[in-house]
RNA sequence: GCGGCGGUAGUUCAACUGGUUAGAGCACCGGCCUGUCACGCCGGAAGUUGCGGGUUCAAAUCCCGUCCGCCGCGCCA
């Protein structure tokens, strides 16, 4: 029998009664009554309430636990006369009548509290995180994550894929985010890198024969935080198929995850196949690439309208290269004044040179715009945005990429003000056909995504079409507005790749230097190849239905990527350093320890 | 790197326009209480108001700097 439990604290009812149990917990709550005192004790599984009756037998001087102590109680489980029963507790038929306690750890005075009280202060929970995971929400996501981890195991293996483990030290990679590095002992001045992705690895393992991997992976990337960004590492379902186009690799994920937001959670989740938005009309239609289809607002362009029409503010705008977008509000003409006031002074502050609008409250629309508009450019408005009377019509004017976001921005921005999203559900969609490259600040070429994917239309586009006309096998897979997802058919050609390298500014001596391994990888017979990478912290985040992603991580960083338990990043001494070959050179505003 | 909000007892918060001894809940310590389940009642201890500087007769409060936490922008192929 084990020494310390014979049930858990989740486990007696009613049909236990008459056994002699010991059980081990947590003190979560104790309740001195003098001649009496209840214990909940509390484990993983549950709570059971003991009761113990100071100053006979074993307890002549036994004191009231602090809470969080931790404690074996040895007893008989009894029934609770029918009015003491707690119909909260699945235990709450029984009590154990506690003949004898052992305490196996006494808790001192708690920073936080884990009975009860659920907000607290982040720094406090990331100080004392053991603490916070006691707790029964962090608790409960963490086990959901496990779940969660366990059933893409299952589901990624039921499909013939391969878990298989890649470098956690590898070589620094020049695109992308910032690395995370570790100095070298035996190579002086060199230095390891994290891995951003096990990017190159999974594509190697195709090289390498393995038909279909997969790899809950570590992702290290030494970049600022955000709600939904991790500090410093998250975890992504790493996939990657040989012998595959785009639809292959949505058809083996896209079934996944539509599996495992419907076996985890309560809300309803759109049905695989998946909606396919084109990239560009993305940005046009709702701002961003990563769309909240819960919200039925869709922007249009209306820049040809306004370029005939007198608004000389908009007119002069769009001559100089801006563009003007529209943005429906449906339902709020009936708002006060006060409504479009504030959005006025919000768009400012989110960087808006100012905000027009037209309001219908009836078919003559009022408004700062409306007495610059004809009739003729009204009717063309309205037929353009699906504008009813009870609406009101939003416009922003700037250059292209601003338009676009100014536009998402209010686009969310009307969709929670008016109450539009449907919280309770989750609207899945792929982002397709990506742009190859982007215009970088100086105009030069970039690579708009991941340089290793695959252009459409393979060489001869990249020899025969503007580049930034150029599309690529490029996908995300987006959930409720959080990009869930980016993946790409490779570029497993060496001499497309040079090609597509070569119009990103990279001469063929760095192409070699830097992709070496890789090319003559591919210069060796690699067959063509495509993946994903779900983001599985975002995946939980969403099916436990978090604003942020720490509260699906046991033990996060602050957003300043700092432990706040333990003390990481910590300094090395003197010798340590030596032996790393390094030296610290710190900058002029250091923080104090 | 930039902008916003916050930092007061172990902890969560309060303290009006700068003005008496910086208060309350929880936790902790002591006492009372035999059916509670966030038990209740009485009492106690507990403070470098993040840190440094400044203005003032007087600073938790105003100003400057700095550190920490969170949110957003930049960043995140």
């Amino acid at each position: 029998m084990n020494r310390y439990r014979s049930h858990h604290c989740g486990e007696l009812r009613a049909s236990d009664v008459g056994t002699e149990v010991h059980i081990s917990g947590w003190v979560h709550v104790s309740r001195d009554h003098g001649g009496l005192l209840f214990i909940d004790l509390r484990d993983h599984h549950g709570i059971t309430q003991c009761v113990l009756t100071p100053g006979q037998g074993d307890f002549a001087n036994f004191q009231k636990p602090s809470s969080e102590s931790v404690l074996t109680v040895h007893g008989e489980v009894v029934h609770r006369s029918p009015e003491t029963v707690n119909g909260k507790l699945p235990t709450g038929e029984v009590e154990i009548q506690a003949r004898s306690i052992e305490v196996q750890a006494v808790a001192g005075p708690l920073p936080l509290p884990v009975a009860g009280e659920p907000d607290y202060p982040e720094e406090t929970r990331l100080r004392y995180r053991y603490l916070d995971l006691r707790r029964e929400k962090l608790h409960a996501n963490v086990v959901l994550r496990s779940k969660v981890v366990a059933r893409m195991r299952e589901l990624m293996t039921e499909q013939g894929f391969l878990e298989i483990h890649t470098p956690i030290l590898t070589r620094t990679s020049p695109e992308g985010a910032r690395d995370y590095v570790v100095p070298s002992r035996l190579y002086p001045g060199r230095f390891y890198a994290l891995p951003q992705a096990p990017q190159v690895f999974k594509q190697l393992l195709m090289a390498g024969g393995f038909d279909r991997y997969f790899q809950i992976a570590p992702c290290f990337r030494d970049e600022e935080s955000r709600a939904d960004r991790s500090p410093g590492e998250f975890y992504q379902l790493d996939i990657e198929m040989a012998f595959v186009e785009q639809q292959d690799v949505f058809d083996a994920v896209g079934p996944v995850i539509e599996r495992i937001f419907g076996d985890f959670s309560e809300k309803p989740v759109s049905p695989y196949p998946f909606r396919q938005i084109p990239y560009a009309e993305s940005m046009l239609r709702y701002g961003n690439d990563k769309p909240d289809l819960r919200n039925p607002i869709e922007i249009s362009d209306a820049s040809a309208i306004f370029a005939g029409a007198d608004f000389t503010v908009f007119k002069k705008a769009i001559a100089d290269g801006a563009v003007v977008r529209a943005v429906p509000a449906p339902g709020a003409a009936s708002k006060a004044r006060r409504f479009f006031d504030t959005l006025v002074k919000e768009a400012q502050d989110e960087g808006s040179q100012g905000l027009a609008y037209l309001s219908f409250a009836e078919e003559q629309p009022k408004g700062p715009v409306a007495k610059h508009l004809s009739a003729e450019a009204i009717a063309d408005l309205r037929k353009l945005a699906g504008i009813g009377v009870g609406d009101a019509l939003f416009f922003v004017c700037a250059e292209e990429t601003e338009a676009c976001r100014l536009a998402a921005w209010l686009r969310t921005r009307l969709g929670e003000g008016l109450e539009l999203i449907d919280a309770h559900r989750f609207e899945f969609c792929w982002i397709v056909d990506y742009p190859m490259f982007d215009r970088a600040d100086d105009g030069s070429i970039e690579f708009s995504h991941n340089p290793f994917s695959m252009p459409q239309g393979g060489l001869d586009s990249l020899d025969n079409q503007p580049p930034f006309e150029i599309l690529a096998h490029q996908y995300d897979l987006v959930c409720n507005g959080v990009e869930l997802s980016s993946g790409a058919i490779r570029n497993h050609r060496p001499e497309i790749m040079a090609r597509a390298f070569a119009l990103a500014g990279y001469d063929g001596e760095r192409f070699e230097s830097e992709f070496g391994g890789m090319l003559e990888a591919f210069r060796l017979g690699t067959p063509p190849h495509g993946g994903i990478a779900p983001g599985v912290d975002r995946i939980v985040m969403l099916i436990a239905d978090e604003p942020n992603i720490r509260e699906v991580i046991a033990f996060p960083l602050s957003q300043r990527a700092e432990d706040l338990m333990l003390g990481a990043p910590a300094e090395l001494d003197e010798g340590r350093l030596r032996e790393l070959h390094l030296q610290i050179k710190k900058p002029r505003t250091r923080k104090p320890d």
